[in-house]
DNA sequence: CTACGAGTTCGAGCGCACTCTAAGTCAAGA
DNA sequence: TCTTGACTTAGAGTGCGCTCGAACTCGTAG
């Protein structure tokens, strides 16, 4: 498989790719005479992985360290077993902690949603004529 | 209160609320007669909100255009609150998706589990003799 | 009066994670 | 043969969110 192929594959760009296997997050890839990277399929496998560690926070530098110790292999599971135990935590600590915000946001949205409630009840109270409908345009910004 | 005080209870840094005022995301603040912020308590509040929104991956410029709403005032409420809606639903999604992280990285864990236990029992089977011991070391690192 | 510490402004610098450009190589199809 | 397009490298540039430094001004304690 081609660098082309696989960044299709991988939803990574090419460029990512090369960026990646130069700082040595991804194996460096056998080439063809052309000295192109020839990837066996194998690799998405592991690309997946670092886009969960990605997605869940962890920086460069310690996927570099976990991708070190699985290239040492054998001799390092103890080791590689602890760092994702460590990143758990923090994943499932950050977890609560997007949670417990998403509380405030409830009571936020909750506090605009009885002033609009407070809003139509004035409304309601003004006497029979066209009123300025209240929040009527599309709030899409950007 | 001055900023250095304000930094302390804010958990920010004087450098940074000051940043944040220049780009605008805290108010300016008034000065007193030698030219030195000086803050009401309750700008503690809009602080620790803000917090909320960074924990929760909301880019500066988005707590720009929900700090410029809430400048304006009444009639940008239904604004306000959309986009509070929307942010709260990709924080869900978020939330979903690091919980989903969260099963493969058990699963990994897991599978490290099972190795260190094959490696034991491997060495169970080794003549009586001083073993190795397995993965004894602290894993702390940095 | 002087020294100190906490503040001021303006602008440069940093760390992260890409992202892109330039100039060149190569293989296959018209 | 010529063109096209996917690839190569080295290195520069980008966007974000701070973070820091330099040079200066105050108000107060000794």
């Amino acid at each position: 498989m081609k660098i082309g192929e696989l960044a299709k594959r991988s939803g990574l760009t090419a460029h990512t790719i090369r960026y990646y296997e130069r700082i040595g997050l991804l194996p460096y890839a056998d080439r063809d005479r052309s000295s192109r990277r020839d990837y066996d399929a194998s690799i998405l496998v592991w690309i997946e992985f670092l886009g969960r560690l990605k997605t869940t926070g962890m920086p460069i530098r310690d996927m570099l360290l976990y991708a070190e110790l699985r290239d040492r292999g054998s001799g390092t599971e103890a080791e590689r077993r602890a760092l994702l135990e460590r990143h758990r935590e923090s994943v499932r600590a950050h977890v609560d902690e997007l949670n417990a915000c998403l509380l405030v946001l409830d009571t936020k949205i909750g506090g605009y949603a009885e002033t609009e409630q407070r809003m139509k009840d004035y409304d309601a109270t003004l006497p029979e004529r066209r009123r300025k409908p209240v929040g009527a345009r599309s709030p899409r910004t950007r």
